[in-house]
DNA sequence: GCTGAAATCCTTTCGGC
DNA sequence: GCCGAAAGGATTTCAGC
């Protein structure tokens, strides 16, 4: 859970970029692409797990194939007496059916919802009810998302 | 690669809720999980990915702890001319370092990025070298994201 | 810290239902 | 489609360096 910048060697980076590009490969066979014992392998992954560095394994799952094919940002103001509350707001956000991301935002918003809708209707009512509705919410924005591309240059 | 919508069983969504928080669960634990006979267990995973639903299985790393503790999003709008080219210049986008993210938006602008900057005169450099520096580029505007929270809610 | 060996467990194929 | 069995591998621990 360290937020430091840990040590880490080449052989490190070498297991990191290839569980983030292939989070189910076998630890033998990592072993071997970054050139170490299994064992060796399997001691490092669980050290690089427990410093923080890899914060889990997760299958990426597309929305569009799971009834969610429309996906939205909606930037969010609050009300100036709600911004102390803003972490507790942001979380309740999160826990909603749909949201993927939430980012809390330095600058006139205060944070931006990255939602998986299942269509225009339901984007519309996630908005009112969940946004619009509450006092404590003064403005929101919403753009529709055409592509999400992900970032293509490993970060290690 | 398909996008329409699959027709998925409970054990489908069972195992993809499973393999979307934690990916490198064994296939024999999977299975006895969800329900099936291993050798079940790895076809349905194996169609899944076929189909499309499952896009793939990555680590998930902490930027923080990977030389880049400062994330941002930057809202990019294209001069009118150089909209045809907006998919290439978004790719191109994806593929510098510390890219995490690309949007390609409806409405005012054209994409945003988002980003993971080593400090905030790499930030700075970024814009400026890569965003504002282009005529294509009519106007940016960046954030700062003081904190990241994921959806909360399985989308299966 | 790393290794190699060993015991246990997992993966994957395939025949049968 | 799913299961179960079986062969071949993989995981994980641990003693030794």
């Amino acid at each position: 859970m360290n937020k430091l910048r840990p040590e880490l060697d080449d052989v490190d980076r070498h297991i990191l970029r290839t569980l983030a590009a292939d989070a189910r490969i076998p630890n033998s066979t990592l072993a071997a692409q970054v050139g170490v014992a299994p064992s060796t392998c399997l001691m490092r992954v669980r050290r690089l797990q427990e410093i923080g560095v890899i914060q889990g394994f997760h299958a990426d799952l597309a929305p569009s194939a799971l009834g969610r094919p429309l996906q939205a940002v909606i930037a969010v103001r609050l009300a100036a007496h709600a911004r102390t509350r803003i972490r507790q707001f942001g979380a309740a956000i999160a826990a909603l059916p749909g949201v993927l991301n939430v980012f809390f935002l330095a600058g006139a918003n205060d944070f931006q919802v990255h939602l998986a809708a299942e269509s225009a209707d339901d984007l519309r009512d996630f908005v009112v009810e969940n946004l619009s509705a509450s006092r404590d919410v003064a403005m929101t924005e919403t753009n529709l998302i055409f592509e999400h591309l992900r970032g293509g240059s490993p970060m290690v």
